[in-house]
DNA sequence: ATGCAGGGGTATCACGTGTCAATGGGATCT
DNA sequence: AGATCCCATTGACACGTGATACCCCTGCAT
């Protein structure tokens, strides 16, 4: 076989020019929407030329003349990767396949200076990002031209970011049958996160606005010797008191302290988590716990990348009402 | 300022060969290996002038010449995504970085086709696959020229895999107290799942072995009513019965339902989990459950990393020592 | 007949890289 | 001294695409 042989490679805009009798610039031109210039019929005979040819750009050829990839980062805060993250990450995934843009998730690392330089190196298009990224980071990011979503924040002030509120409704929860001393119980984990202290602040802020004394913070470890001595020494200082957790499983940990230490739930420690996780719904005693439901964020990051492939900047989502709904179960 | 501004623009291979007082030519080969055909001077002139201008090679231009990006998928089932897999996920991305490589994770999909052909799109180097391919969805990728990883099974027999082990240490951990009925919870979720089948199988083979009759499986949804429900009818079979677990988190569903159901744990149900999650230990009562250590594929991965950017083919990891270690609790 | 306008289409450049084939020059061999 | 060889280096091409500037032709007005 000396004959040239098909090496099976994937179709290129040439050969999609000479299938359709045009040449690769029409071709361009017809795919990248600036087709209509052109008649009907000559439009036809590419966008069927390149349908009969399964023609899908080259990702690389692409990205080496724009200076941009079609890559959507989506940054996820390592420390914690829930049902509601994983959901988040499919709706954007499937949104930006429909965008034509290949969503790709990243971890946040340790270090933010190195996270920055990976997402980066992807040249993306765009970036979500729920908190993880500085506003200094978001800067330099944009400045390569990324796009920065979601790219309005509803409010520049503590009471209107949804963890804030997460915050303030475990302690109202927590002091519903009178005061308490009361406690913020933070994850231990080496990796960063970006939602303990505005939860940790909306705990603070809801206690200072009834005149008691400013809840402590307490690093709870998923084991039950470490989260039994971290809640000892609060303990010491008597009951009853109330724990406000980082999420769901730490405040499963707090349980499994305060049974070890005896402390009656919720008589002496009542425990409320974050995230209406499953598992907290079927331990005894079922968890009291925080839903969160950023409608606003979600719709703000839908039409963020809806607008993503027009040139037009985007609207301000019209109504954002974040969500924070107490789930009553049996530990407070 | 008419003069021409510096658009600050990334440096390319030619600034960085203007810099050396050599042609861009040299420097591709000296930064791509093939620099020990130059003199030692040489090399040393264009490593320094490409760290200082920090200049990194441009991943679409590279990817246009060589056909094949610089990006390693991590493809992740989309079932499960505990704390091992993300520390699967963080080791593989520090080796990839180790070797130049980018690494990206992807999810799977429903749809294996879409999955596939989202892989694709990156062209990547090598695709970590520990379980979601199938055979022909792994050869389809290894025609593009694409690296499987790992690429040596250790066993093609069942009784090799890690996950028939899992199951068969299940069977026997819930078996050593004398014979029960025992039966295989499977998680309820959309997504697709590819540990359940070898789990369930490892207990079959076990029970058969003993001559018992075969464990049936039961869909736990991770929701109380829904996990009663599944768990009564195998129960008003009578007592005693054992449950292995698909993991964790259903064993929990499992219990609660059995506590619902006013079973005694161990005594009339036995359960067994998977993963020896850290919830696992919080609860009570404590979880028994299977801590699966697969040292073998940790190597072979590293060892398939390691080697990838040489040309070598990869050899197969020495010594293969899956290893299932049953972590006593409560439950059994 | 000549000029003009504009629709329809294309030649060509630029992007940044890896690599093959070729060049020049110095050293060695005959 | 002339031929040969090898080493260090480089010019040039190819990869696939988006976009700018240009050309050609037709129909119409002058």
């Amino acid at each position: 076989m000396t004959a040239q042989t098909k090496p099976n490679k994937r179709p290129t805009s040439f050969d999609v020019a000479k299938r359709a009798g045009v040449s690769r610039a029409t071709v361009s031109h017809v795919l990248n929407g600036q087709g209509s210039r052109f008649p009907e019929q000559t439009q036809q005979k590419v966008l069927k030329a390149a349908a009969e040819l399964q023609y899908k750009p080259s990702p690389a050829g692409r990205a080496l003349v724009t200076g941009r990839s079609d890559i959507l980062v989506v940054l996820i805060p390592n420390a914690t990767f829930g049902t509601n993250l994983q959901d988040l990450v499919d709706s954007v995934s499937a949104q930006a396949a429909r965008h034509g843009l290949s969503a790709v998730v990243h971890f946040a690392g340790r270090d933010a200076a190195e996270t920055l330089a990976a997402i980066l190196y992807f040249r993306p298009v765009a970036v979500v990002d729920i908190g993880v990224l500085s506003p200094e980071d978001r800067e330099t990011l944009e400045a390569t031209g990324a796009v920065a979503i979601p790219r309005y924040r509803h409010s520049r002030e503590p009471e209107g970011d949804l963890n804030f509120l997460v915050g303030r409704a475990m302690a109202e929860e927590l002091l519903r049958d009178g005061p308490r001393r009361l406690a913020f119980a933070a994850l231990v984990d080496e990796r960063q996160d970006p939602f303990g202290p505005p939860r940790y602040a909306g705990m603070k802020a809801a206690v200072r606005a009834r005149g008691l004394p400013t809840p402590e913070r307490l690093d709870i470890p998923l084991k039950l010797a470490g989260a039994k001595a971290a809640l000892e020494a609060f303990a010491a200082q008597g009951t009853p008191m109330g724990v406000g957790c980082y999420n769901d499983d730490v405040a499963i940990a707090v349980l499994a302290a305060g049974r070890a230490l005896g402390l009656k739930t919720p008589g002496d420690l009542s425990v409320v988590g974050v995230d209406a996780t499953e598992v907290g719904q079927l331990v005894s005693p079922r968890l009291t716990t925080v839903l969160m439901q950023d409608d606003a964020l979600m719709e703000q990051i839908a039409a963020d990348l809806a607008e993503l492939h027009r040139k037009e900047a985007t609207q301000q989502v019209h109504d954002p009402r974040p969500m924070v709904r107490i789930i009553q179960g049996e530990t407070t």
